[in-house]
DNA sequence: ACCTGAACACCGTTCAAGT
DNA sequence: ACCTGAACACCGTTCAAGT
């Protein structure tokens, strides 16, 4: 046994293992976005050849699902607050909005991969408690919970979209000229400004909200 | 002058013009999807070199941007529907929806290259009409509005997702077993079948106007 | 058990050359 | 004005071969 450890090409370099792989993959997608991500720049940054990181992963796309599980997992619990069922659900609505928004890249690929039940069963779990709270039972209950769920993830998704595309043609401004709306300058004015996406987010939650559950200074029906 | 047209390779193929690899374009992004619309396979449907396509086009992406830009002219106009703003505003958004998704691949397409705001614009003036029908002015009608149009594209792009990944693991029975949420068993068989997005549209959007316009049943503030 | 390079079948795009 | 093939720089993936 001439050496315990038989040095390979390049003597320096740890050797490869699933995880180092992981961890290169999710600090590229992390970085430029999982179109970012080919076999062959992560073989680069790896300094390996690009065929050994299918012997650890098998291929690009389980790679990326071992990226999409595990961050996941990694997603923390919901702790709601507030003191009406009302205030609860809208906060477990912004903790879930800023829990994906840390994670801008993997909203879409957990998505795609069929991983948003189990993304979302901490938020679903404390919403049926809320919803229970505010005297929904049964099938109303399970809607109440899904529209908020769907309403959450989707704006998630709108604003995503907006970030990436945030130049707009014709421009609102220009579709809302003083002219267009003139019996009413500050919508006119509202509207030719690019939108507040975070207040969009509370407006329409709140609004869903009340819907959902009855106003809150009214009583559940 | 031996011929007026001098026949090119293949002499039944008629000459190749905008219109038509527009044309072939949209049929095969209409088929597969825009990432099955390769300027090899293009050619390929049309009978002619690759490079032929960009003189036309000038490249892929300004294809894609061509087509986009086309099927938002075609988009129809909205007629709402109803006595009430309430009933109004929901008929705008399902409407927005249908159309919507009569495009599915071009949804996307259309957010990422900034078109939304002219793709809405005939919904956003019809929402503003019944805004302020029901009373609504200036800032708050601004909102009401975008909360409406950020629900409706969100709605859609959730919908489009689901469809593209329908086989969700754990899967939810999984996670909404008979013990979970026991004293309420309605509510765990609801949870446990997977959404109907069509019904979880139509709550979301009632509850949302709901809340922006008041109960349908109670004067606006 | 792990790593390698060569090879295959794909991409989008450029360019000089044809008519 | 329009169309062409050759070439370039990229992809993901397979495979036989090395240690």
């Amino acid at each position: 046994m001439p050496s315990p450890q038989p040095s390979p090409a390049s003597p320096s370099r740890p050797r490869l293992s699933r995880e180092t792989v992981l961890a290169a993959a999710a600090s590229l997608v992390k970085q430029h976005g999982p179109q970012a991500l080919t076999m062959r720049k992560l073989a680069a940054e790896l300094g390996t050849a690009v065929t050994s990181i299918y012997w650890h992963v098998g291929n690009r796309e389980s790679l990326l699902e071992a990226l999409v599980e595990r961050t996941v997992r990694e997603l923390g619990d919901i702790r709601p607050r507030g003191r009406t069922p009302h205030a609860r659900v809208v906060s477990i609505a912004r903790a879930l909005r800023r829990e994906l928004r840390a994670h801008p890249h993997l909203i879409a690929m957990v998505h795609e991969r069929g991983l948003t039940e189990r993304m979302f069963l901490s938020a679903q779990q404390a919403l049926v408690h809320e919803v229970h709270a505010a005297g929904l039972r049964g099938a109303r209950a399970a809607e109440a919970v899904r529209a908020v769920q769907f309403s959450v993830i989707g704006h998630v998704l709108v604003e995503r979209n907006r970030e990436r595309a945030p130049v707009q043609r014709p421009g609102e401004p220009e579709l809302w000229g003083p002219e267009a709306a003139e019996e009413d300058p500050g919508l006119a004015r509202a509207l030719a400004r690019a939108p507040d996406p975070e207040r969009v987010f509370t407006v329409s939650v709140r609004a869903l909200v009340d819907g959902l559950l009855g106003l809150p200074d009214s009583p559940a029906p």
